[in-house]
DNA sequence: GATGAATGAGCGTTCATTCAT
DNA sequence: GATGAATGAACGCTCATTCAT
């Protein structure tokens, strides 16, 4: 924290300047600008914008899965960790609004569809909260016998409108509000 | 078919090469060729890039509104209007998946942003179907009390993100699957 | 009159395209537009754009020529003939400053330079009356002893620059000062 | 010499192309190339071409200006500042012919007129050693009583167009002739 | 003759990437 | 390690010219 890296730094400007205005928005010379280094610089850390790009993305999902499972009890009720994971990521998006709009941009392009179907084929659900949950829920009779990712659309779609909406300025959430989608994610997903 | 003008052709090559590749992945150049054109041409179609990614959109959403306005019943109870618009949409993107790209593409690039922000601003609610839906909804105590943004994403979220994993074959979404998603889009937004 | 045909709004158009906003600015496009044809109409009349341009110089300068020798008289005193030239000069250029500018972009363009060079190597001495009014005054010794180009350089190089800065409007031509140049002029030219 | 650093070479290439065929003749790309640098190398240097052109005849200009000034003294006669003034512009444009063609062509094009007009609006008096020459000339009663725009054509017109000849090989001007064309100006101004 | 849609070479410019310092 | 000047392929776009109708 003392000595904030190079590293830290084009990331961090790559993430704002991505997020603010798209990738078409953000070349190599900006992004080394404003993180204070020369361009050259960056591809002592990262091989290509592309790989710049991507591992960026891992970046920010790590640290939103560390602020979502904070508090997170595995032995709770199925309800109760359902709309704890929820109301985390609304909460974790509305706090940072610039993380959301980069994983928006990064899965909305090319690079994200490539990832994406990457990451479902490797068998990553083991250590997958989500899947477990939704494994959970449907062991004990409490939500729908849908399909994993049918299960994940229900959960996770409205939350990511509304926080886009949210952050466009079209809407206002407040606690109330987030509540009440949440629940109706809950009452979308529960049998 | 008769006579594939090269208006057509060019639209078509466009909404392939910038729902597959993205925008930075479709140049002028490459949208040419693949219409079979030459690369002046398009200019006579079209003011310049930012005029053909724009029209192409609208003509897009023509398209699906009026797939999905067929057969829709104003008179019907909301349920029914609801289920009704809710799986035409999902039919038209699983049928037309490029189509879905290129909105998603469209509407996460600042060509979307600023249009989705002047369209909200602007008051078209007057010929909105999906709007007066959840008026009616509401009227008749049938669906939650929440701003239509709220409801929107909580009927359309699910759907989106549905779709978008259908495509990229993570999922197959076959009739009962839509049945069911539609019906859990349902819980959520009914009282 | 009756009938503008299409070569003469051609070479309308393109003078005054040109004129007001020089041959960057002036595409067949445009010529044909604000000549009410086709873009390949132009190509029945001149063979491409150099030859158009190149033509209507010519015209330009025949009808100038026409102008100036108008009521001229090859009898008369050389100081009377000189002040006679080069007044009818200004007074066409300030009666039609667009035939000026086009002139003047022409003379300052590679065009321009070829065909000042072909002029002068080409013998035209025997039709020329500023030739032959220079040859006279210098026999009659009235005239400074200087090279033909040398005597055109005083005679004309102030009314080129005067007229520029009048149409620029800098400069505000009236008979009293077309005057007192072009009695500077003769004051430069004769011995 | 010691370090012909590239926006040495940049600039010198845009001046012979632009000098020899025009600024249609001279593309970016072969200036370039007559540097013997990328064409995106000339765009550090320069922001575009149309401030490549304009910084350009700022720096013929401010050379010029030097050129003549050096040994100007402004305690002499009017006619023999007049003199010194005219005769230096001969020379230096004799001496540097492309500079010569540029600077025309710069004056002839939309960059130049703007330019020009800029100019005189602006009360650029000043600093000006032709206007206070003309200014004092007057004062002395030396030179006839005519707005300076027109005192400069009477000077410089015959200069323009007699370099213009003699870079055009019609013309040899020698040192008797200079002086001669130089008298005839001053013939022309004075009273 | 006249049209104007179509062409495609060529333009000015950008930017991811390299490499001498 | 770090720099940033230099590169040059690739982009969006223009426009003189052609040719089927």
């Amino acid at each position: 924290m003392a000595k904030p890296d190079k590293r830290t730094e084009i990331v961090r400007a790559a993430l704002e300047l991505i997020a603010e205005h798209g990738f078409h928005g953000a070349p190599m010379s900006l992004i080394a600008e404003r993180a204070g280094v020369a361009a050259g610089t960056i591809y002592r850390y990262f091989e290509n914008k592309d790989v710049l790009i991507t591992e960026l993305v891992h970046e920010l999902e790590g640290r939103i899965k560390e602020y979502v499972l904070d508090g997170y009890e595995t032995e709770r009720p199925i309800r109760e960790r359902f709309l704890h994971l929820t109301m985390k990521v609304f909460r974790y998006f509305i706090d940072f609004p610039l993380h959301f709009r980069y994983v928006e941009q990064f899965h909305n392009s090319p690079y994200g569809v490539v990832r994406r179907r990457e990451r479902l084929l490797a068998d990553t659900g083991k250590e997958d909260v989500f899947r477990i949950l939704f494994e959970d829920g449907l062991a004990q009779q409490v939500m729908k016998d849908l399909p994993i990712p049918v299960q994940t659309s229900l959960a996770f779609g409205p939350l990511v409108f509304a926080v886009r909406d949210h952050i466009l300025g079209l809407n206002e959430l407040d606690d109330t509000l987030i509540e009440q989608i949440t629940l109706g994610c809950w009452d979308g997903v529960k049998r």
